[in-house]
DNA sequence: AAGGTAACCTTACGGTGTAAGATTGTCAGC
DNA sequence: GCTGACAATCTTACACCGTAAGGTTACCTT
């Protein structure tokens, strides 16, 4: 059996809940979040399901501590220096992570409780807008937007039917067919007009969006700052 | 019992996947998507659950068919006119619906299929785009800009903990009591000196961002029309 | 009347999260 | 060394889940 605690042995050191979790992680990125019970959780800690409920409250818990730990990988944003740039790399950094934990942004809808380092990482984010000239309003409005941008873009990537991009053709032509040519001339166009052409791939959408935004923010904040001039 | 189909009649009329759906989508909305099981949603229909399956394939067909008829619901975009204008009314008319039915951004994630309503929203809103004057490229970044902005959206929102204002101040006041004070500055900033100022609304944050992202694809068309010009 | 068939039901199986309580192993204080 | 205390783990059990397999009913066609 997988023991990572050493089962046969006189002392086995305890579990702990860090433990529990970083053991749901790897079993959720091998076998989705649908496939993380606490049968097989306790098996791959070679324990027995109930045991799992000294460390944990619940399984919900489990998952609580999951999406706080994969926060603790996302790049943090640091307050000296160019905030376009910091922004620029931790949403790079953050779609990196939920695209190695592609459970992680379902979690997201329906995890209520932030941990620890949710909340660092938040006031991080906010702490770098404030240092880069943002006020109060203005952070709270570039933090929506980009995280909504974020998660957003994430969510539509993983649902995508196709991972490389000679799957890709596969997949598409199946949709194609499935579909009368001309009940949907535009969306046709879009996918077989550019999307399945060589060289396209939507991750890099993902620049194109961001950039946008950034942009955008940085035009606001040239206003803001003309206007509190004045 | 609560039959919708009159059991104790003689002739009861046959049930259809499309009551089927429409009902999912009823107790959906009242109890959640965890709370649809295949016996309930038979219960509801006054009829035991293994009838289901002559309607749909599995309880997966039932979801497919749940969020595309969600799609059904959002205002479609019209080509003719101002595509700005028709792609902001979309916008809304998305967030309401997806706030409407909560359960929806959650099947999003995992939901692979798109049914016949979802691929006519979306061929009519890249339509409207090219109408307006997209190229193709630029039809598909404002397509996955203005979804992922949305869904996103979405999704943080139906996270927040509180619905109304008043609810707001005693959750924020639970969280700030939870968190030392100074351990995350900035975020305590933001939310007890704006955020929970009176007047403030999260919801408000989406136009904010809706029209940052459709002003920057405007410039972003008018230079590429410029530069179709030279 | 006979047969076909679509709609529905009954039963059963292996899975789930977890409540309740029994059991084990380690260590403190006598 | 012995005896509790106590934390960690296990055993058993329950209600619920999706659905496979096959039986029953009621209507329609011939």
């Amino acid at each position: 059996m997988a023991d990572s605690a050493g089962s046969g042995d006189r002392t086995r050191q305890p579990l702990t809940r860090s433990v529990v979790i970083g053991v749901a992680i790897k079993l959720a990125d091998a076998s989705g979040v649908a496939g993380l019970t606490m049968r097989k959780l306790a098996d791959h800690l070679g324990v027995e399901a109930m045991s799992l409920y000294h460390h944990v409250a619940n399984k919900d818990a489990i998952l609580d501590g999951m999406l706080d730990a994969i926060f603790e990988e996302i790049e943090i944003p640091v307050g000296t220096g160019d905030w376009k740039d910091a922004m620029r790399r931790r949403a790079h950094s953050a779609r990196d992570v939920m695209l190695a934990h592609r459970w992680a942004i379902g979690l997201m809808e329906s995890r209520v409780n932030p941990g620890p380092a949710t909340l660092k990482h938040h006031d991080a984010v906010i702490g770098c807008l404030r240092a880069g000239g943002f006020s109060i309003a203005l952070a709270a409005h570039a933090f929506s937007l980009l995280d909504s941008y974020i998660y957003g873009f994430v969510l539509q990537e993983l649902n995508l039917p196709f991972t490389s991009s000679e799957e890709l053709e596969v997949v598409a032509a199946g949709i194609m067919e499935m579909m009368p040519v001309d009940q949907y001339p535009h969306f046709t166009e879009m996918v077989v007009g550019h999307a399945l052409k060589p060289g396209y791939s939507y991750a890099n959408e993902f620049s194109y969006g961001l950039e946008l935004i950034l942009d955008g923010l940085e035009r606001s904040l040239g206003e803001s700052e003309q206007q509190a001039k004045a």
